[in-house]
RNA sequence: GUGGGUAUAGCUCAGCUGGUUAGAGCGCCAGGUUGUGGCCCUGGAGGCCGAGAGUUCGAAUCUCUCUACUCACCCCA
């Protein structure tokens, strides 16, 4: 018996209706909101990572599935999906196509990290890319694209929040300020920490150890050191999430761990799923482009991960929608093959139709019909082929009505309901 | 990488202080006469009791080691 790997999962049939009504939803979304589809590989060049994603980040540090393939390559399994997207943007020209390009993706993302609730080392995300437009308008649609999901989903209450850190420019000061500010108290930081202060301190304002985050409670605030044009952006954000009727909270310690940030960062949070909880994160990268060798163009995003959108979802109650069943289930007394080809000919007529295909007795044929869920059943023997007529039971009520052979189809697309 | 927890049937779990052929509920399959589901009853299939070593006349049960899984931290979706 060869198990499953660590960190993975099998998506199972009595389970895999729930992620196919979240991508109708998906789909849904992406219609109201003028979102095309874009699919990038599941494995890129790691230097297409080591560049886009950042290299003083854990994911890239310690969490990427890398290795060599047949030809000497060094490969990687996709650790997010935004840089493949814009390795797709400036190599296919996108930037020809009316803008902003909105574009929306599914993909398995791989990081090799310690599994837990909510956490695995392959998981899925949908993810929102916004290419060209850098208004705070921008920005809101994009927070929009997420929370409509959420809401369609059932998952009313995901709290927003949101941040801005900077561009290069004002980041410049902000990180002097924090190199200034923890450099100070170096020696109570926890180990991680003070390598932190060297990189990118930023870093620092999310670490969990007690005194660092004690000591980060009272650090400057990225927000005052903004410069013009970021702060009034952030500002822009703001007042227009306002006059949406969005609620939100600025949280000025929220850092992504994605070093392409630049500008508004934002979260969706719920407290259902265990440990931690923020179910979509995004922001503003307006530089990545340009960085990984394209011409300068702004862009917004977002990524959400789909098992921890299931994971809320059932834990706040929320329908996955309505279990696949048969519409009519064919079940037969001696006449299985008479059964099985009327079970066919139906199906041709568009009808989901189902019958037995173990050579069960007709009782049992019952119960598996039960099980099954079918809205209706018919018994077929060698009276019904002879008369061409049968009756059809609703298995809610279990009323009968009799219907010609040949109006059975018509009889279900009506009455399924 | 750090710290805790758990490993017995497909699933959820009983098996007390070591004592014959290892249990329940659910699920699966088949029956409860001749052509009708949900409730009920009967039967069946299905377990190297996570692996290895040790203690013992005897280990699912006690000891040690390993492994897997799981939860939390870091980080992220």
């Amino acid at each position: 018996m060869i198990n499953i790997m660590k960190g993975t999962k099998d998506l199972l049939p009595q389970e895999s209706y729930k992620w196919d009504m979240i991508e109708r939803e998906i789909k849904e979304v992406a219609r109201l909101f003028n979102l095309h589809k874009i699919a990038t590989p599941t494995f890129e060049h790691t230097e297409l990572f080591l560049r886009g994603v950042g290299d003083t980040t854990d994911i890239v540090n310690k969490e990427m599935y890398t290795f060599e393939d047949k030809g000497g390559r060094s490969v990687t399994l996709k650790p997010e999906g935004t840089a493949g997207v814009v390795r797709s943007y400036i190599e296919n020209g996108l930037s020809q196509l009316p803008q902003p390009l909105k574009m929306y993706y599914e993909t398995p993302v791989f990081r090799y990290e310690r599994p837990q609730a909510g956490r695995l080392r392959e998981h899925h995300q949908f993810g929102v890319e916004i290419y060209g437009a850098d208004t705070p308008q921008q920005d809101v649609e994009v927070i929009l694209i997420a929370r409509t999901l959420f809401h369609r989903l059932g998952i009313t209450a995901p709290e927003l929040h949101i941040n801005s850190i900077g561009c290069p420019t004002c980041r410049k000061s902000y990180n002097q300020a924090l190199k200034a500010y923890f450099a100070a108290k170096q020696e109570e930081l926890c180990p991680t920490c003070r390598e932190r202060l060297q990189k990118n301190p930023l870093r620092i304002l999310d670490c969990k150890e007690e005194k660092c985050a004690a000591i980060a409670a009272d650090a400057p605030s990225v927000l005052d050191y903004l410069c013009a044009d970021c702060a009034a952006h952030h500002e822009g954000v703001k007042n227009l999430l306002t006059k949406a009727g969005i609620p939100y909270s600025v949280d000025d310690r929220i850092v992504r761990g994605l070093d392409y940030y630049t500008k508004t960062v934002f979260e969706f949070v719920v407290d259902n799923i265990g440990a931690k909880s923020t179910v979509c994160g995004g922001g503003r990268y307006n530089n990545l482009v340009e960085q990984m060798g394209g011409k300068p163009c702004p862009a917004v995003g977002f990524g959400m991960g789909i098992e921890r959108l299931v994971l809320t979802m059932t834990n706040v109650g929320a329908s996955f929608g309505e279990v696949p069943s048969p519409d009519l289930f064919i079940a037969n007394v001696g006449s299985a093959d008479d059964a099985f080809l009327l079970t066919c000919a139906l199906r041709e007529q568009g009808v989901n139709a189902e019958c037995d295909t173990m050579g069960r007795g007709l009782k049992a044929q019952m119960k598996l019909s039960d099980k099954l869920l079918s809205k209706f059943t018919v018994v077929i023997g060698e009276t019904e082929l002879k008369e061409g007529k049968a009756k059809v039971k609703r298995m809610s009520d279990g009323t009968e009505e009799e219907v010609s052979l040949s109006e059975l189809a018509n009889y279900i697309n009506v009455k399924k309901g």
